[in-house]
DNA sequence: GTGAAAGCGCTAACAT
DNA sequence: ATGTTAGCGCTTTCAC
């Protein structure tokens, strides 16, 4: 039960210990023959052997795994992708992911570093529910470390986050492409990467097709429903045609106050949201098209950074390697951004003139 | 940098590594003089000494390590609660926990297997994303486990779930509460554990209330927004006064249908939903009341068992303790019921005759 | 190609 | 009360 060693699988296949875990890790420096490492693997078999991870790490002075500490992402009802993606890749490249929860709880996380430091990880994922800056804490700077879908503003740490500003190009470009020339945006009154992001992009494909950006457009709505429901008149008040809702929320809430009114989607009023929630965007009546967050991604690309991070040594401006030094200037990273990508369905139609 | 060892730390505080590691572990049969102890803990603190977790765990022979399993529920937009709750319960008992989503992989739930039996966790919570029976994997019989959210039929293993009956009586209540009489049922046409215990507990309730059960009060639907959407008629036709869906998803799809027939919630029609499916339930107009799924209860639960279940010897029916015998017959396990709650929002209306 | 043996960092007897 | 030391199970030189 658990307690077959290697040693018990050498004994009985009549090796040495050494043979024994050569034979099964399929060791590159040592050219077990074939039958012999055959032999050690059916009796590992046989016995039920299975290696003692604690022991191996011990032993190796490393322990294949990756700390994944986020502030909420595993409630969140869609980023649980990001610890998908994240997963997947650790999988691919022989880690594993240790996931802690913090829920936003400064106990918890200082728990979960000295845990994760505790099992020797190669390094950790730090990420955020919400795309956002946030100051990181300092346990980060005792491993590798990389932040996903938040980032450090004194670029300490390599981020990764959703390209908001390309995000909400798409968005608007979808209905622009329709033939729309009269473009709403709701968008959320606070400042936020999104919030910021997202009109950034908005103005870049009003200018992208030659149309002046009108401040009376854009109408300030908290990102949810009810926001989104309020927000109907003010809409309707700029004589849009087309609307991009800064989430798929907004546009739920939309949608409801508009058919209160006997406005009908996209007939009346041509929609686009973001994130594609898929519960709602692709649930909707009609189904809703909008901008994706890439979150599976994130995660993917989260922890390909740290693996990367970890072999490359530093690297000087001719490109020779240097030694790191402890009081070299520190790197400064900058964000990697990650595309949003649209979700065709059924809420624009095409405007003409 | 991570490489501070207990000797190091012993050497700088002048004592052995013997003391050193009681001073740091609080350990109960030795008494340490409070400033051996307060000193040792300094050079600790000062040297960023980080105990080695796999050193630790080798030595002692355990490794406060539960596994996770689920086929889905980090994913799933909904259940990431469940594994809080998990998580939360380990915590509190010293114990953390080791999630590995299979995503319903079944090569990536092997290798999960061997992660985890390799990590010598002391136990696996095998979840499922959503309710149902299944036929547990071999590996479970390797540690001590406990299944979530489903359950194995010839209960080999103690299981916990959601209590659907008391979850549908529970929702039909709710509208037999506020007097109504005709009360139909959108219920999902598959059979599950979902629609044949909601369904027993709409007609438990039925029962209490003295009204007759009748089969043509029950429409037959998809369990998401368009098969809500797609009952209307149906629901309609059956005169009934209050709906119970089968779940948000549904009910959300059957308020589009109702709203394009010029027909209001809760006015026309009383609707309870089940789930809680927050960023719909909470959101709807008007919000929906609803049952919620215990999923952090679940996750607590789940822990919960798996760890006294570890504790507890095997007890004959006289309540000695007798020794465990390999071919003893098994137990067989009950699946621990965990009561949905309700959700008052604003989706019923008070029925007078 | 294979075995012997020295650790990896820590805990827990056992000594003192 | 504190130090010594023998492992925990595995990897990995270093001999043979």
């Amino acid at each position: 039960m658990g307690k077959v060693t290697l040693q018990d699988v050498a004994k009985a296949a009549g090796v040495s210990t050494a043979t024994a875990s050569w034979a099964i890790n399929d060791n590159k420096n040592v050219r077990i023959p074939e039958n012999t490492r055959r032999k050690v693997r059916n009796v590992a078999e046989r016995l039920g052997y299975h290696s003692n991870a604690f022991a191996r790490s011990l032993a190796r002075g490393k322990s294949d795994l990756i700390g994944f500490i986020s502030d909420g992402v595993a409630t969140s009802p869609f980023a649980g992708r990001v610890i998908q993606g994240a997963q997947d890749e650790a999988w691919r490249n022989g880690k594993i992911l240790l996931v802690v929860d913090t829920d936003g709880n400064a106990t918890i996380e200082r728990k979960a570093f000295s845990f994760m430091l505790e099992h020797q990880v190669e390094g950790i994922i730090y990420s955020s529910w919400v795309h956002r800056a946030i100051t990181p804490p300092d346990e980060l700077e005792r491993t590798t470390s990389v932040l996903v879908n938040c980032f450090d503003e004194s670029g300490r740490f390599p981020a990764v986050v959703p390209n908001e500003v390309q995000g909400g190009q798409s968005a608007t470009e979808l209905l622009l492409q329709a033939g729309h020339r009269r473009v709403a945006f709701v968008n959320e009154p606070t400042a936020s990467p999104a919030s910021v992001g997202r009109l950034e992009g908005y103005r870049q494909a009003l200018a992208a097709h030659g149309l002046a950006y009108d401040p009376a457009m854009v109408v300030d709505a908290t990102a949810d429903q009810e926001g989104g429901y309020g927000a109907a008149d003010a809409v309707l008040k700029t004589g849009a045609t087309a609307v991009f809702c800064h989430n798929d929320r907004t546009a739920m809430g939309l949608y409801d106050a508009l058919r209160e009114r006997g406005l009908r989607v996209p007939d009346d009023l041509s929609i686009v949201g973001f994130d594609n929630q898929e519960v709602i965007s692709a649930h909707l009546h009609p189904a809703l098209t909008t901008v994706g967050l890439p979150q599976y991604d994130l995660g993917v690309l989260g922890v390909r950074s740290l693996l990367t991070l970890d072999k490359a040594p530093d690297v000087d401006y001719d490109g020779n390697e240097t030694d790191r030094v402890e009081d070299s200037k520190p790197h400064c990273f900058e964000p990697l951004l990650v595309n949003c990508p649209s979700v065709m369905r059924d809420s624009i139609r095409t405007y003409r003139g």
